[in-house]
DNA sequence: CGCCTTCGGTGACGCGTGTCAACCTGTACT
DNA sequence: AGTACAGGTTGACACGCGTCACCGAAGGCG
């Protein structure tokens, strides 16, 4: 049923050990015609070889895990993974992904039984469990370090800039009122304030409502006409656009409104939401190769990768 | 560093075997005194078994891969994979995602590989991948055989019932133009046809469009005024929407929209759409107990659980 | 010839676990 | 006393793999 090292041995007439080194990058131990004949049998049987005896002896598996936020995961996340998943597979390493939002103790679990190469997580790890990570000497992977490029950050002066720049001098920030929602909110709510101090503006005035149209009208309320709004995500630029037509207020000239995640909602509005779409293409290959380094040297612990493209998709909305 | 199984026998005074009874199930054999012992010293060093050596002994690992389909994780089925894999965990199994656009290469090597002891795909798997999954002997936990209640059926039945009910006597059905993205389309479409079959209403036109207003406008051309439109999802139905609103159509006099999910951008439009949204909470416990079941006893492959509530959020467009 | 080196290849070990036949020690029964 | 039996415990094995010391043969050199 199962086709084991020793197999592809006997069919290539050579020793089990000979196959593992070979097939282990010791193949210049040999001459090229063991060599093939080993790779042929290989092929020809369908070997794979079993991740637990490989895990079980080299003390930690092929397996990194990657430990999804506990967020909308859209087409631009998919992507990311869908690529970091290939092209690990290219390096032999299976990535398997896990809801960072399940019980911490079955993750935790999960990381010591499991041992894999390394835990990549898109948000920083709460301390209990990098402390069960790094204690186990499993790669940590983790979201930049100060200094790094911080595409929230990013994402947010982008936004601002473009309010700015289209000439609104009243900024605003609008965010989710349920933190758990919004785990992003922080890192965009700098951006948005470090374009407006660099622009000589008045630190952003943050909105905080739920996602619905009532609480859009009240803090709608609040707001000087003229003022823009970054919107945390398109939708939250959706409800206040909602309340915008329930107060009557023309948009853009009364509000300015833009989203990001250039979600389908910010297209099918009418107008439809100016926002910023963001592209984690090339944080692909920066990512696994930053995984791959961390594993065959022995080097640090390596930043999620900052690379990424924000671009804008200009609607009605500003 | 690791704990290992020696480690307890060690700590509790007794061979390493009686540990393995004792932490699998066989301590019957053994008396309070020894069990209390083991149990002591294990949660005292804080033993954890290696995924490994388990895997390796028993010719399959604890780990159940979930194959996620490539569409928009959103809460719904976020909550249900949460509660999943802590239920699964609850019986020493651990589940892992794994997304199903990942190539189809990358995803055999990794079932063949981990032989993890179930996998459980939310949509029919390719021939090929089915292949590879029994002929290894791995379980397979599919979406409902023919006869088994389907959410997707449902939720067009309930959306077609729904339009019937409020009087409205032309029935269509929107979908998506790309069908990749469409992966219910055809269950949703046979929900609809059947609950017009069963009021005696002509067989419901079915609209194919892309997620943008200006295709909107084009299929609402032709369409007869005061047809009522089942959308494939939330999108759909602000897709028309804004159709509606740049033709000056009144909804839901002149046209009806009735969306399906339950998002964000049925609550924020204006009007608000009226949607099905669905639980897949009483799925959890099912889908957990169809997987032990078929783990523990020979059984039957077990099916994709049809444990779920449709609920109808009234909107205005309806 | 005797010694050393290189090439090609192998046997044996250990990773951590679950299982199971076998063993030991009482105790009950014949 | 001898036998049967049950309860309690253990040693040994196998799972599939990677590694590494080791080995035989061939060749080079003094």
């Amino acid at each position: 049923m199962t086709v084991t090292s020793a197999d592809v041995a006997r069919h290539a007439g050579v020793s089990r050990s000979t196959v593992s080194q070979i097939l282990n990058g010791h193949g210049h131990r040999f001459p090229a015609s063991t060599r093939d004949r080993v790779q042929a049998a290989a092929s020809e049987l369908g070997y794979q070889p079993s991740a637990a005896g490989r895990a079980l002896v080299r003390g930690a598996s092929d397996i990194v895990v990657a430990l999804i936020p506990d967020m909308t995961v859209g087409p631009t996340l998919q992507e990311f993974l869908n690529g970091l998943t290939d092209d690990l597979a290219r390096h032999g390493l299976t990535l398997l992904l896990r809801l960072a939002s399940a019980s911490p103790e079955s993750t935790e679990r999960m990381i010591t039984g499991l041992r894999p190469a390394a835990v990549m997580s898109m948000l920083p790890v709460s301390p209990r469990l990098r402390e069960c990570i790094e204690g186990l000497g499993v790669r940590l992977v983790e979201p930049g370090r100060p200094g790094d490029r911080d595409v929230n950050v990013e994402i947010g002066y982008a936004q601002a800039l473009h309010l700015i720049e289209r000439g609104y001098r009243r900024v605003a920030y609008a965010c989710l009122r349920d933190k758990r929602q919004d785990i992003f909110a922080g890192q965009r709510e700098q951006g948005v304030a470090r374009a407006c101090e660099r622009h000589g503006l008045p630190r952003p005035e943050v909105v905080r409502l739920a996602l619905c149209v009532d609480e859009a009208i009240a803090q709608l309320r609040a707001l000087e006409t003229g003022t823009a709004v970054a919107c945390y995500n398109d939708d939250v630029a959706a409800a206040l656009l909602g309340g915008c037509r329930e107060l009557d207020l023309r948009v853009p000239r009364d509000i300015a409104l833009a989203g990001t995640a250039d979600t389908p909602i910010a297209r099918l509005s009418v107008p439809a939401i100016t926002t910023f779409g963001y592209a984690l293409g090339p944080a692909v290959s920066e990512a696994s190769r930053e995984i791959i380094d961390a594993l065959s040297g022995d080097g640090h612990l390596p930043a999620f990768p900052p690379g990424f493209e924000i671009r804008l998709v200009q609607g009605g909305t500003t």
